[in-house]
DNA sequence: TGCCAGGCCGGGT
DNA sequence: ACCCGGCATGGC
């Protein structure tokens, strides 16, 4: 499994080059911007987070002491707005409350640890989870998505019904715990996956893949 | 025009 | 333990 797993790396990255993800952006922003992601198209968030930083918002501290219908307003662009301004309510008080409103004192928390208390927090899920530990504190979690498991069970190399962490297990068990592959890897996935393999299409000619995977 | 997008929750079986 | 509806905007 691992000569498919790193076969399949080459074979994205071959075709798709170094997508170097949310490198230059602070991880506050990573954060705001994993959220507002969930089942929704990134250049939709692009458009609330630019807002946000227009505004100079991108701090915990503001969008904190932020009354819940204005920080809905101004996501409005990134679709399900009155629940994710619900839900980044819920990550700010719980990084308030437990890490005095520091991202550096929460990324210097134990991983596993604070993994298990970001999926106990309300609008956090694992995808959600995994994507703040992977972009915005650099640790080493495999990040799943649908694309994900859509191209995996397309190519017959995991279940279609496989869960998040049964997916996550077969990267994490084997291939090396680095956080530099992670990123690369999960973007690579998105990439090929949003060109080639949407919900409804079936296994398409041109998927890079093809030549190297059953 | 309808379908899809880098999920997650809560309520029902 | 699953299964499903709800959540909403913008692009193709």
């Amino acid at each position: 499994m691992r000569r498919k797993l790193m076969t399949m790396y080459r074979a994205l990255f071959k075709a798709y080059g170094p997508q170097h993800w949310w490198p230059g952006d602070s991880p506050f922003e990573v954060m705001v911007g994993a959220v507002l992601t969930q089942n929704t198209a990134w250049t939709n968030v692009e458009k609330a987070i630019a807002v946000l930083r227009r505004e100079r918002l991108l701090t915990p501290a503001r969008l904190d002491s932020m009354r819940a219908v204005r920080l809905a307003a101004l996501i409005r662009p990134s679709g399900y707005y009155n629940i994710k301004a619900k839900r980044l309510k819920h990550l700010l008080r719980f990084i308030r409350d437990r890490y005095s409103g520091s991202l550096r004192k929460m990324f210097s928390d134990d991983p596993v640890g604070l993994r298990k208390k970001l999926l106990a927090v309300n609008g956090i899920g694992p995808e959600t989870a995994d994507s703040i530990l992977l972009y915005a504190a650099a640790l080493p979690f495999f990040v799943v998505d649908a694309y994900t498991k859509r191209i995996l069970s397309r190519h017959g190399l995991i279940s279609p019904a496989a869960d998040y962490h049964r997916v996550q297990g077969l990267f994490m068990d084997n291939l090396p715990r680095d956080t530099r592959l992670y990123n690369e890897y999960h973007a690579l996935i998105v990439q090929a996956g949003k060109e080639y393999c949407r919900k409804g299409v079936p296994l398409c000619e041109e998927c890079p893949l093809k030549p190297y995977l059953p």
